[in-house]
DNA sequence: ATGTCTATTTGACTTTAGTCAAAGAATCTC
DNA sequence: GAGATTCTTTGACTAAAGTCAAATAGACAT
């Protein structure tokens, strides 16, 4: 990875001081108006239904604290706790109406609030805003992915493949068969990798390579998780495959791809990678590419 | 003003809600690592030297806690508090050299967390982002400056007057005379009108409207501080005066510009004025503009 | 069935953050 | 020089936020 210029570090921190000095107080005040933070918050992040165990993962909140946050907010009529019918020590909390009522409420304070901050900018200075945000949303999630080398056989690699595999037999007019699928002893050690990619510790994107009998490498099963797409994350896991075949002194790797799938086939070309003829003969290909790796990993400046 | 779309609400909000989640609530981290929130806030803010006065006003804090905050900050040895010379109610609070080194750990943590950030970013990625940060932070501080009328005679009029005159004298060759500045009559009332811009409390910007004998409208002094420049508040100050112009029945305005104010000249084209004859003998005009109002103040999608 | 593990609850705390009012000291205004 | 005003300090609070540990109950593996 090359160094992070130290000008993109303070134009970063420039950005997030003058942002959560301005937005995130104000976002504060708002929520907070009828109740302390810690409950408006919890209210608002119980959507329909969510146990207490997933709310404490996901708000990094003390297991008593949480327990007595909602027994405060049940004592109002915000929420009813129950107990899931599968595992009785699990607790699941979901709004009332009345609960309801208070988040649509949060939520239009939340709006008007954004909307008299956006009222001072012509409608071209808000869609360059809106599109601003949205690129910088994009690469903050890109940036905060890890790809990471998993163990073929590992649950997170076997869930991945189950996805791609459920995702893909919807877009193939065939349909697709599990056992196309490489298995754990093909994509291990030295004879492949299997990567997978974690957005806040979840999968979201897979990628495999494994050796074929001519010495080169195969790419497969690259897939993106449909919330994480057109963030660049296909890209990055190619990237790490061919990583990884480098590694394995492989310095050509193929592909093959189905018909139907023409933005995975634009991506590859995009990427440095020429259709070849047929090099194996696959239900589910129509299209083969392949491409020489370069000796160093040093791209030039993008 | 248009109303604003409900796309872009959600849109901010979505981008809020993700920034201060994966952002912000990091960034209180670092900072609280060693001591509490407040104490981190408060160390970071002190530069060299600050009043209490000016921390309270800046950071929004009860006298009291913040005294007792200071004080604890000095009995560990962090800052100095001290007396200034010239009103001894005050109490000026500066880093010891301990407290320097803290607050510079703080900055070399935030700035290996936002690295560490980056990263996973290509080169290429990273200057989007930080492109698309500033372009939202232009938008943003733009959205958050009103534009009032106020007497020509106020205390923020007067200060943006010589601000500005201060300003041009080193601009232009020939120096400048304040004499030359609208008095507070010719901008009050129906013959004129006095702008400021106000960011956060202060005033980043000025403009006049006055009554030409021949029943037209002039802008003159149209200004902006040079921290809030290359946003775009030029324009909304021009809008503001021509709004005012329109409510006074003048349907014609004109001004003049000094030879050495390209900028302003291309703005001024930019904005529906046309170069046009001399219409006055003033000493520092070398150009001569002219606008036509159309009856609806109504623009079209930008 | 026994032990281990997980999720929640409860009790007993602490720290942080903040508020309000009164008092003291200095400055400013007239 | 009297009175109003400004800034800080101090005392006496409160509420929110969070921590830690022990207890309880259910689920799971062997």
């Amino acid at each position: 990875m090359k160094p992070v210029s130290t000008d993109h570090v303070t134009a970063f921190r420039h950005f997030n001081r003058y942002f959560t000095r301005r937005i995130g107080a104000l976002d504060d005040h708002y929520l907070g108006q009828d109740r302390p933070l810690g409950e408006a918050r919890l209210l608002f992040e119980i959507g329909d239904g969510v146990s207490l165990r997933e709310l404490r993962s996901r708000l990094g909140l003390d297991a008593g604290y949480l327990s007595r946050m909602a027994r405060a907010l049940e004592a109002q009529g915000m929420v009813r706790v129950g107990v899931p019918p599968h595992d009785s020590r699990l607790r699941i909390v979901e709004l009332t109406p009345a609960g309801r009522l208070e988040v649509q409420e949060q939520n239009r304070r939340a709006d008007a609030l954004v909307s008299g901050l956006l009222d001072g900018l012509t409608p071209g200075q808000r869609a360059e805003l809106t599109g601003a945000l949205a690129t910088a949303r994009r690469l903050l999630r890109l940036a905060g992915i890890a790809v990471e080398v998993v163990d073929g056989a590992s649950a997170d690699a076997r869930a991945c493949l189950d996805a791609y595999a459920a995702d893909i037999d919807t877009r193939f007019p065939e349909g697709f068969d599990k056992s196309d699928l490489v298995g754990p002893e093909e994509v291990t050690g030295e004879a492949g990798a299997f990567l997978v990619a974690y957005e806040e510790g979840r999968p979201v994107g897979c990628g495999a390579l494994r050796r074929l009998e001519t010495g080169t490498g195969e790419i497969r099963h690259v897939w993106v998780h449909p919330d994480a797409r057109r963030l660049g994350l296909a890209r990055r896991l190619l990237d790490g495959l061919e990583r990884a075949a480098r590694e394995r002194a492989l310095d050509v790797v193929r592909l093959d791809t189905h018909r139907t799938l023409t933005e995975a086939q634009a991506m590859y070309r995009a990427c440095g990678y020429t259709e070849i003829p047929a090099y194996v003969d696959h239900v589910y290909a129509h299209h083969w590419f392949e491409k020489r790796l370069g000796p160093l990993p040093e791209p030039g400046p993008e």
